[in-house]
DNA sequence: ACATTAGGGTAG
DNA sequence: CATCGCTACCCTAATGT
């Protein structure tokens, strides 16, 4: 994974792009070496920690190939001699290590994947790491020969065993009941002396065919054991054939006919297929196509006849179009065959159900081509339960590795690399997912080890951060035994003493205000400038310009010549903008007050890694730059004085600047930030000269506010904005119409708006002789317009290009398309702070997001039908603890959208989707850096209100004509709805309203909640398993601990992908208990008690003034609620926020059996109404 | 073909 | 102690329908 990172960069830098700061680092060297000359080389490293990383990364990496590894290897050595029962699997996981290093020094693989290949050699599944797994016999001997040897082995088992990890087609009850006959039948082998490997493969293979192989893999294990004597040389044909018998069983299912290619004797296959290794090999000496009948091509293209059939609805059509192409595969293969009878394609691809995604090298056709061609099968869908057995990929973006995570993803050289070297190589070696060591590390003791590695890591790195690793460490001794978890489970539901201790701990709490504190987001908003620049931009966005509008729109009825005179082809547009704008204020605001003209000035928090929001031209002309780390930019100003954020002043100060503004008689104006706003001027300019008005307004704002602004004017946005940047500091410049382009010959490509550091690199390639001189846009203009389309895509390149003319369209006028002015989307973000040990405290920060959005909405006077939920997510790479207190470091983004089904702020829906969607992407806990939330595809609530009269009803819904969730037909089209998915499992109950459904049919509350979560058994029946073990529907946890952890993880990992339960339920418990558990649990959520630390305080939680002791008063007022509601046609919103955060707090403090008796209490209520 | 989604980039 | 790395909008590429 680090050399992943180190690799990509190596390649491109700008393909970076993940980082949340990406550019920091070039922004610096193109700006900072402009504008200041002095030392910006060794400063990077202070500029952004990212850059530091990297850096280490690349030293380490590169400097000493084995360095990482060998770390990982004596760690997982150390861990080995923990307990028997994992000690041989992590012993020989280190010699996997091992071994792999020297087969990539041997195998003499290219570059690319040579790296690649031992990135993901600690990434392989786990499962296939598996080394426990291996037969006893293959641990005979100390001596190197024999444990290369059984690593070969390993290596082949593994195969076999992943091959056959075909989980994704058993539904959810055939996979329980894997699960639990690997756990029983691992217990037998204990004693047996039996490998795993075997054993879970037969069992799958029963799961899935009904098909027995008692001991076939076995004897062929132990045939390689027995034969094998060239370790490294292993006899891959061999494997390989195994293999295919082993795919075909799986593969049975769908074709049947291809028996006699399985029943070949192992030892019979092995020579012709070398001749096709050699045949194939010549092949591909040339591009691809030339592997494929010419007529492959147009065949391609060619039978739509059959999909001609009428389908139903458009799952089964797409079912059926695959079964069509699938068809097609068929006959396209037998059609080759017949036409080349001499070559045969060797089916190596047999039993694999292959699905290509995204962009790959061999592209997908060709792909589609060579597998159908050897026997493969080719996906042309991916269903949402894993049909195929591996999916080909070249590139993955974050979330699509997230989603793959539990499929066999390999990289397209698979394919063309198996197909020259005649047969199935080891998916293995492809590979391009890694999974993170570190999800093994969560459950058992020698974690703590690997945690004290990174720890001293990142000491090495940063040694500031020591205590925070060190409490990590202890953080995670608490979470080694996943036992603990059940004990402490019950603490929920009775809340005893340790609980009490840990409340005294929630009042010492802010020791550490991160996410977790309830009132996080209070303080960090509070305190956070980007968050006030970003709330006041919208304040003005929305106040300010609807009074500018109304102001604007009085005076043009009063003075109708204006109308006629904005007709006027050539406008006058100003920008006006603050001279540093914080710096400025703040040095007035000081005592006592500063000269900016003379003192360098800047505005941070303070600190070393404290971002300088803004600081005056006299510290800029040594070499501060806004934004730059408080730390690099003392170090280029030495004397550089800070000061606070007066936020409150900077307020005060623009809404001057607005008025003053607004008292002009202008055609239009629009705000750009708390300090900048854009004007057109252009009747006014009919009688007065713009370099006058720009001059007479900067006095009248210096006088008012003792602030100066710089003006700038052109004919439209982009020459004004240019303007105002010649004119900067403290001047007034204009841009004359004659001398548009000569102006610009000059400007700098990189001061065009929009144009950003990644832009700015891309086009830097274009001119590698400008060294390090800024690009201008005289030279853009030399480019023509394709180039810059193919550059940056469609209209990008047309922007650029009609910039480097002075040519700009943007329009500012509000009066006319105000529609185009209002907002779109409300979004909260939150990448600073953001640490997390436990699901659930993500959930219950989940809860207060949603709270605020809710509340932004609602300031916002809007509601949506769609959300999204990004997640940071610490880079691999990244150390634990950025250089930055609290930072986010260098981070992964995932993002998924989901559907509300409605237009809606109702809190406990957002809330619940929100969390419903963190589950599903089922990213690590503690590697979370950053969440952001948004919601899309606003309405205005006045039309939501107008358009849907039932938008406020209760969230349940009522029978007959009474209150009903109900979506308002007219306006299907706008909102967005899910699409149909499964109930989710959700700690509180909301309502999910299947939108194409009845009314009617929606579920109470209490019947939806008890419902299991999945529908799992409706699909398909149960097979049969020929091991008589009974068929339960849910999973032994005590066998299933019996379990290497290895496998544990591989399992479990499945279980989160079919989003089951991944850890035991209370134990004992009443069966009922067990449903409501379950449905609380999300499936990666471990133990529950920290949030109850740091939310519960068992006293103060009250509702509506009645203390939770009286818990029959607030039932009795919840029904009196409900009865209220009724008469009153539906609760109020802010009603049921409280009685949502109220069942928060009761299920944060009381545990989930409470809120259910809530639940019923209220249903029961309901069900009165409804007779 | 067109709509939707995920990701990326930018500005202040 | 540190530190408060937001947020709306646009665009592109890849997918889904
Ligand atoms: N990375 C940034 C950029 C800006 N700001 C804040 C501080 C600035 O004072 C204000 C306005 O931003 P400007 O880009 O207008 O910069 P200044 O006003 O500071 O300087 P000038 O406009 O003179 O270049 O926004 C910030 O906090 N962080």
């Amino acid at each position: 994974m680090d050399l992943k990172l180190s690799q990509k960069q190596k390649h491109s830098e700008s393909q970076l792009t993940q980082s949340y700061w990406p550019m920091d680092r070039s922004q610096d060297q193109l700006e900072g070496d402009k504008e200041r000359q002095e030392g910006s080389d060794d400063d990077d490293n202070d500029y952004d920690d990212d850059d530091d990383e990297k850096k280490e990364e690349d030293e380490e990496e590169y400097g000493d190939d084995g360095v990482r590894v060998d770390v990982k290897s004596s760690q997982v050595d150390s861990m080995g001699t923990d307990d028997d029962g994992r000690v041989t699997s992590l012993g020989l996981g280190r010699r996997l290590i091992g071994r792999k290093r020297d087969n990539d020094v041997e195998m003499g693989v290219d570059d690319n994947d040579n790296e690649e290949d031992e990135v993901e050699e600690e990434s392989l599944p786990v499962l296939l790491r598996q080394p426990s797994s291996r037969p006893s016999e293959f641990l005979v001997g100390p001596n190197e020969q024999s444990e290369k040897e059984a690593l070969s082995q390993m290596h082949s088992q593994s195969q076999i065993l992943s091959q056959s990890q075909d989980w994704g087609s058993l539904n959810d009850r055939e996979f329980i009941s894997l699960v639990n006959q690997l756990s029983q039948e691992k217990s037998l082998l204990n004693k047996s002396n039996l490998s795993y490997v075997n054993n879970n493969n037969n069992n799958n293979n029963n799961n899935t065919t009904n098909v027995t192989l008692p001991r076939e893999n076995n004897t062929f294990l132990k045939s390689i054991n027995e034969e094998s004597d060239a370790p490294d040389d292993i006899d891959n044909s061999r494997i390989n054939r195994s293999l295919l018998h082993d795919l075909n069983v799986v593969g049975n299912e769908e074709d049947d006919d291809d028996d006699e290619v399985v029943d070949i004797p192992n030892s019979s296959l092995k020579q012709p297929q070398l001749q096709d290794q050699e045949a194939e090999e010549d092949k591909y000496e040339n591009p691809f196509s030339s592997l494929l009948p010419s007529s492959l091509d147009s065949e391609q293209g060619g039978g739509g006849a059959k999909e001609a059939f009428e389908f139903g609805d458009y799952a089964t059509y797409f079912q059926n179009k695959q079964a069509g192409q699938q068809e097609q595969d068929d006959i396209y293969v037998d059609f080759v065959k017949k036409a080349l009878q001499s070559k045969t394609h060797p089916p190596i691809f047999k039993g694999c159900i292959i699905y290509v995604n995204g962009k790959t090298n061999p592209d997908i056709s060709q792909l589609h081509k060579l597998i159908i061609l050897h026997g493969g099968k080719f996906l042309h869908y991916l269903g949402s339960k894993g049909a195929a057995t591996h999916i080909v990929a070249d590139n993955l973006t974050p979330r699509k590795k997230l989603e793959f995570r539990n499929y066999k993803v390999v990289k397209a050289s698979w394919i063309v690399e198996s197909i020259k070297a005649g047969k199935l190589l080891f998916w293995s070696d492809f590979t391009l997912i890694q999974v993170d060591y570190g999800q093994v590390k969560l459950n058992f003791k020698p974690a703590a080890v690997d945690e004290v590695v990174e720890k001293t890591d990142d000491a090495a790195m940063n040694p500031g951060s020591v205590d925070n690793a060190g409490g990590k460490l202890t953080g995670d001794e608490d979470n080694n035994d996943e036992f603990n978890e059940i004990s402490q489970l019950s603490h929920i539901i009775e809340p005893g003493d340790e609980l009490h201790a840990t409340d005294e701990d929630v009042k010492q709490f802010p020791a550490q205000m991160d996410a977790r504190h309830p009132d996080f987001l209070k303080t960090f908003f509070a305190k956070s400038r980007l968050h006030h620049l970003s709330s006041w931009k919208m304040d003005l966005r929305s106040d300010f310009l609807s009074k500018a509008v109304e102001v604007l729109k009085k005076r043009r009825m009063s003075n109708p010549s204006s109308n006629v005179l904005s007709q006027l082809g050539q406008r006058v547009i100003m920008h006006i903008d603050f001279d540093c704008f914080f710096a400025t204020v703040s040095a007035l605001k000081n005592t006592p007050p500063i000269d900016i003209n003379k003192v360098p000035v800047c505005v941070t928090n303070g600190g070393k890694s404290a971002d300088v929001a803004s600081c005056n031209y006299v510290a800029r002309s040594m070499g501060c730059k806004n934004g730059m780390w408080l730390g690099k930019a003392r170090a280029n100003c030495p004397n550089l004085v800070c000061l606070k954020y007066y936020f409150d002043d900077y307020e005060r100060i623009s809404k001057m600047f607005y008025d003053i503004l607004l008292s002009y008689e202008l055609d239009s104006i629009l705000p750009v930030s708390i300090d900048e706003a854009l004007i057109d001027c252009t009747t006014l300019c009919q009688t007065l000269d713009p370099l006058e008005l720009m001059k007479e307004i900067k006095k009248k704002v210096l006088e008012k506010t003792q602030c100066s602004v710089s003006c700038g004017c052109g004919s439209n946005v982009l020459l004004a904005k240019l303007a105002l940047r010649h004119a900067k500091p403290d001047g007034v410049y204009k841009v004359d119409q004659e001398n548009v382009l000569q102006f610009l010959n000059d400007v700098s490509f990189r001061s065009l708006p929009g144009i950003g550091p990644q832009i700015c690199n891309k086009l830097a390639i274009e001119f590698p002789n400008n060294g390090d001189t800024d690009i201008t846009v005289g030279q853009i203009r030399t480019l023509k317009l394709d180039a810059l389309i193919s550059l940056f895509g469609q209209k990008t390149g047309k922007t650029i290009f009609d910039y480097a003319r002075g040519k700009d369209d943007t329009s500012i006028d509000i009066l006319s398309n105000p529609e185009n002015f209002s907002r779109k989307s409300v979004s909260i973000d939150v990448n600073w702070g953001i640490r997390f040990d436990e699901p659930l405290e993500v959930e219950a920060f989940l809860g207060r997001m949603a709270k605020e959005l809710n509340q932004r909405l609602i300031r916002a006077r809007c509601v949506g039908s769609s959300i999204v939920l990004k997640l940071a997510i610490r880079h691999p790479s990244a150390p634990i603890e950025p250089e930055k207190y609290l930072g986010m470091g260098h981070c992964e983004f995932v993002s998924k959208s989901s559907k509300l089904g409605i237009n809606t702020r109702e809190l406990g829906l957002i809330s619940t989707e929100l969390k419903h969607t963190w589950r599903v992407l089922g990213v690590k806990t503690k590697d979370l850096r950053g969440v952001s939330v948004t919601m899309n595809k606003l309405v205005s609530e006045d039309q939501q209100v107008k358009e849907d009269v039932n938008q406020m009803k209760l969230p349940f819904k009522v029978n007959g004509k009474g209150i009903a969730v109900k979506i308002s037909p007219s306006k299907k089209n706008k909102v967005d709805q899910p699409k149909s998915k499964p109930i989710a499992i959700t700690d509180i109950p909301s309502r999910r309203v299947s939108p194409r459904k009845n009314v009617m049919q929606d579920a109470p509350i209490l019947r939806q909640l008890k419902v299991s979560p999945r529908k799992t058994n409706s699909k398909s029946p149960v097979k049969t398993t020929p091991v008589s073990l009974p068929t339960k529907d849910e999973i032994e946890w005590d066998v299933f601990y019996e379990l290497p952890i290895e496998i544990q993880e591989e399992l479990k990992r499945e279980m989160a992908r079919r989003n089951m339960l991944s850890s035991p339920k209370k134990k004992n418990g009443p069966r009922y208990r067990h449903d409501i558990q379950n449905l609380m649990q999300s499936p990666t959520k471990k133990k529950k008690r920290k949030v109850t630390q740091i939310t519960s305080q068992d006293n103060g939680l009250s509702f509506q003034g009645i203390s939770v002791r009286h818990f029959d008063k607030i039932l009795s007022k919840l029904e009196q609620w409900i009865d209220f509601s009724i008469v009153e046609d539906g609760p109020n919103e802010i009603d049921l926020n409280l009685f949502y955060d109220f069942l928060l707090r009761l299920n944060e403090i009381k545990g989930p059996l409470r809120v259910f008796g809530v639940i019923e209490k209220m249903e029961n209520r309901l069900h009165l109404w409804n007779c």
